[in-house]
DNA sequence: ACTAGATTGTGATATTGATCACTTCAGGGG
DNA sequence: CCCCTGAAGTGATCAATATCACAATCTAGT
């Protein structure tokens, strides 16, 4: 937002590149919108374009299997940007998403964005640097899902979501932890199992957990734990 | 290739925005290079950036556990792209890239090509389209990962290697079939038990296999059953 | 043709984790 | 202060599938 409260793309890693005048240029063409917390901003299945710059609040991306399960893909926040799929390849979202708080976002059709990407390089790389980000993550989840088990991912979703301490040297927090239902989504197993993975690991002390915060007393054994065991399957394949 | 039987780059789907001059000014800056089946064009965690287009064969994007495990990210042929990830956002490599077969390609420095896409507005947009397609893929997987069964991945799997048939109407073939150590790689299980989510099919017919020609007899059916199985567990869901 | 090496089919087994069904807990309005 | 709802722990059960171990086939290359 400006000093006048009024919100403005300045704070939009996607536009970083562009001067004032072309800022104001392109926010001319931007339609504002609010979203309340669990709106949906679009479906999976729509044929809309629309490029969306988040200005405030904070979006998940989600998608539901027939039986209702819900993968979670990112959550975006202020100063991201989403959508630019459907808007590059004029294909139906692959996505849903849904505004995890209330939020406000700058909406723009597509031409002016594709034009944009046409005429500015240095904005057309970086969207192509944010796009090669996703690629990168995704690869990482396809290879989690393939080779660790629910329990491992769930503590390599909390090595993901930890920040040090603001006290501590060595010790890490997941804070807030979000409900545990929600970390099943992003991981791709279920609430039951993930209370299970963290119950496993109070005992040893690896886990702390106070409220609505988790300590990891030792990131890097925990880190060590989830190789350990992939290395342990392959040592057994090697005896044999 | 040309007529002098040279190879270049006229083929390759990325370069279609470029006329020939440009397209020659590219090429000086190319390097050709051969590889023999099997031979690795890159590894995870390398730091090179250069972008490689293929001209003749086949490459396969991978990586693998610590266990050993192979999974299977893409496969690549004449006319396709692969390593613009690293060239645009510069960390190491993220997979690693195995010639299928012998292969002849171009390799583009990483400043050549970003200058490209600085320069050329159309070129950026046909990369984005290319990696925006990734990234659907990519979900797609996780998607399926996430909610379907081993088995019912492996018809998923079927169903988008199968072509028409040349003769039949409604008869779809995979030709050939790749080994199943491959299917099973592309949808992270077992040799085994791809082996046996095909023995399942073979009873009923829906499936018939001849040498390296596996016929699909009613595609729609096993469309059908894929999607049958997440809505039978939806609805005992229901139920209770 | 013929053999070496890869590929495939299949049984037996053990383990993981999804599902169900409760109980317990926590927190935010009336 | 006390519900009342959503969140969290946990036991019991069961189906799916990774693993291991062979036997049976194929396929190339000589």
């Amino acid at each position: 937002m400006d000093e006048t409260g009024r919100p403005t793309l300045a704070g939009i890693k996607l536009l970083q590149a562009l001067d004032d005048a072309e800022l104001a240029h392109l926010e001319a063409r931007c339609r504002w919108r609010r979203y309340r917390a669990g709106e949906r901003v679009f479906e999976r299945g729509e044929k809309t374009r629309d490029v969306f710059f988040i200005t405030e609040g904070r979006t998940n991306i989600v998608d539901f299997s027939l039986s209702g399960r819900e993968v979670a893909f990112a959550s975006m926040e202020a100063g991201d940007s989403f959508g630019e799929l459907a808007a590059i390849d004029g294909r139906p979202r692959s996505t849903t998403v849904v505004a995890a708080e209330a939020s406000t976002m700058a909406v723009l059709g597509h031409e002016p964005f594709l034009d944009l990407l046409k005429r500015d390089g240095a904005t057309a790389l970086l969207v192509l640097d944010g796009l090669a980000g996703v690629v990168r993550k995704s690869d990482e989840r396809i290879m989690e899902l393939s080779t660790l088990a629910a329990t491992h991912r769930v503590y390599a979703e909390l090595l993901r979501m930890a920040k040090p301490d603001v006290a501590s040297p060595d010790l890490w927090v997941v804070r807030p932890l979000p409900p545990l239902r929600e970390i099943a989504s992003r991981v791709s197993t279920t609430r039951e199992t993930v209370a299970r993975a963290l119950g496993q690991l109070y005992p040893s002390g690896l886990l702390s957990r106070k409220g609505r915060n988790l300590y990891l007393m030792d990131r890097a054994k925990l880190e060590t734990m989830i190789q350990a065991w992939q290395l342990d399957t392959a040592n057994i394949k090697q005896k044999s």
